[in-house]
DNA sequence: GGGATAAAACCGTCCAGCTGGTAGGTTTTT
DNA sequence: AAAAACCTACCAGCTGGACGGTTTTATCCC
């Protein structure tokens, strides 16, 4: 959902509204990913769904590889700022990142159709999962090397976040309320 | 890779010969969808992989969902007793199946070519999870509540066997071979 | 045993429908 | 006036699957 307030930047623009389209059109395919399935995500569909023409979306996307690759990165890019909002949010001189990435997971439980459709997409149509990787050696490479915390600790951090994450996108018996809490409480009280 | 060893059972009869057909195009549905996405996974790619025509995949499976559900069931069913042959192997009278699931994924490592595109395809396509989420409700079950170990080690084994199986299987910024093993180390120490 | 019969396994052809993408317009903003 | 943002046909190609064959295997009966 688009927000649909008053203008206030430098709104009402070409660009801006082009933007704003930009948005809708992605927001839309990710959408239908995530409740029909990347079978199910075709030019027509997303179009309608961001109630433009096929053509329309055409010319910001130029092909339907290119729409995968733009939903990639696009998810990309919104994980990695939350993480670095989540590790400027606590204030801890080690294990900051490390913390972001657990607060991620947990935070994202629920609203995590955002990498849903999206991720599947990009790995099994005919996108390209190489930002994927690369946003994920970053990542990596931060969470052990620069978060000032033991490297096994930071990459056990790295593992649990990855498979909660996997169990939600899923839901593959997810644990209990409880469960998750007691497990999130023994990997921080490690950092 | 069918065993293409003599006959030892009832082999050379009808049913069995159809068993084998079956199992080529589970094979080859399993190498597109793992080689080529299954945005590529089509019944004439299937049928012309396995050696037979379309048709005669269909006299197989009804329809392409029916493939990426036996599809589904097939790697399923077959983690599940390499599970078990795993916890038996081990003769550990607690924490026999976290050991199992761990050592799951450590052996498959390189070969886990056998869920990457099938599992994607049941989650995508018009494939139902279900049975895949029956099979994962039993694993937790039986880690958490039957494997006699401390209930929250079992759900750290469970949680950092589907992660690193994740990392794996997108090779998503995988660790080292050092990382890992400590990795194993840290966890197995707790079981 | 061996023909008759049926069922299972498989093949080749055809087609309606959808899909991605093109080509050429029109409207809107700069 | 020109560029950007859209739209409306239109189409060639592929896809799933239906259909009616044909061949192979099993079963029955004598």
């Amino acid at each position: 959902m688009v927000s649909k307030t008053m203008p206030d930047k430098p709104l009402g623009t070409q660009a801006a509204k082009s933007e704003r389209t930009r948005q809708s059109i992605l927001e839309s395919a990710n959408e239908i990913a995530q409740n029909e399935g990347v079978g199910n995500l075709t030019l027509a569909r997303v179009a309608a769904n961001a109630g433009i023409s096929k053509g329309g979306l055409l010319h910001h996307f130029g092909s339907k590889q290119e729409l995968i690759i733009g939903l990639l990165t696009e998810t990309l890019d919104q994980a990695d700022s939350d993480l670095n909002r989540l590790a400027d949010a606590n204030d801890r001189t080690s294990g900051a990142f490390a913390q972001a990435y657990l607060d991620f997971v947990r935070t994202s439980q629920h609203t995590n159709g955002t990498a849903t459709g999206v991720f599947a997409a990009a790995a099994l149509e005919d996108g390209d999962l190489t930002p994927a990787r690369a946003m994920f050696d970053r990542w990596q490479h931060r969470l052990v090397a620069e978060d000032n915390i033991d490297q096994d600790i930071a990459m056990l951090a790295r593992v649990v976040g990855d498979g909660l994450w996997l169990i939600d996108l899923f839901d593959l018996a997810p644990p209990s309320e409880a469960q998750r809490q007691r497990l999130f409480e023994f990997i921080e009280a490690q950092l």
